[in-house]
DNA sequence: CGCTATTTTAAACGCCTGTTTAAATTCACA
DNA sequence: TGTGAATTTAAACAGGCGTTTAAAATAGCG
């Protein structure tokens, strides 16, 4: 395997564990059994790195949702919202083919985005992955005309961070519910599980202030 | 106002915006004009100052809570989730009062401990303060009996992630949302729009799964 | 083979981190 | 006012950080 990818998949692991800032370029690179030069020879930076870590899913990802959330939008039936969220599964689910638990990595490194380096990263994604973004809001507004614009950009971020944040700590979740309720979990099952919850949420009475 | 006090300021202050690890103890303690070293003199150390400033909001926070929800928890009609929810609205916003924003500081905090520091924080708050879990739990139960506890536990940690993650980039959020909608928007006013979401979301039907 | 371009390597750079030291200062109380 | 304790201070510590450098090794190709 290449230097480069070597870099890319210890970079990946350690950055969702542990955090963009929390991790150190001597980490990956031991980790990676290559030099600590080679990153800045190969990327540039760690910033870079960074980018590189998001590009490779976000690469992958970015065109079946894009098709996932087209099909939606020109459908003629009205979609439900459970429909519309669950337009995410099979392709985030995807990532697991394309790497090992690539889904909760993902997710994770998302979460990490959100949080760490003060938000540069959410400019990366919605300015090279901006089609994702406004797919996901026609689809919506498909499902749910009545939602006013303005109180469906707020129930977004609160499905955004329904999801960001819990997949971000997914792997304590999992470990904790094992132990208290011996059932059996994964990433899929937690997916199965957030789905109904950010439906009903977004799918909330409007209030009338 | 004594050297302790003007540390613990400032530390919150800048823990909320640059999350516990992107803080350097310099930052704080020239932000707070006062020597270096007495960090280490007054807490000790970093990690005794991230609790002493969590702290200073979860004791003001935790009794208030505490009866807000026994209130639900006694009472003989069967409360409705938004009920349960809308409990935490008048402690948190209390925190106003004894520090100016300070609802949305602590909120901040809270979510830079779910996702720096590899969940010590976490751990330092459920077993220092687990009465506001056992309450807060008990209370939702009261109004949603037919949950399972495992499927409680997966929902109220969805709602966990709905709010810390919101909170945590609100101002970022009402910047944006007061760009395109000029619709004046505050803390309240976001707790207002998030309470619908997660109630629903919590209330969601039970998946047959 | 020999040469050029690519890649790898060890070492050092300057800067920042949390913590410690010991001296200087301030404070409280007899 | 004098004395001992509490606090503040400047300086240094050891160690980690991202990045750079220049030499060494490797690879591809005429």
């Amino acid at each position: 395997m290449s230097t480069k990818n070597k870099i890319l998949d210890a970079a990946d692991v350690l950055f969702a564990d542990k955090g963009f800032n929390g991790t150190s370029l001597r980490e990956i690179t031991s980790q990676a059994n290559v030099n600590l030069a080679a990153v800045n020879y190969h990327f540039g930076s760690k910033k870079e790195l960074i980018k590189s870590v998001m590009s490779r899913y976000m690469d992958e990802l970015s065109p079946q949702l894009e098709s996932a959330l087209l099909l939606i939008c020109q459908a003629k039936r009205k979609p439900t919202l459970h429909e519309v969220f669950s337009a995410f599964i099979e392709p985030l689910l995807s990532l697991n083919e394309f790497k090992e638990n690539g889904t909760s990595t993902f997710l994770q490194l998302l979460g990490r985005g959100y949080t760490d380096s003060q938000g540069f990263l959410r400019w990366f994604l919605t300015t090279q992955y901006p089609d994702v973004f406004t797919n996901f809001t026609k689809a919506v507004k498909k499902a749910y005309p009545e939602l006013s614009t303005e109180e469906m950009f707020w129930r977004l971020h609160f499905t955004m961070g329904t999801i960001v944040f819990t997949m971000s700590s997914s792997e304590a979740l999992i470990d904790i519910a094992q132990n208290d309720f011996d059932n059996k979990l994964d990433i899929a099952g937690v997916i199965e599980r957030v789905i109904p919850y950010v439906s009903a949420g977004v799918a909330a009475p409007i209030s009338p202030l």
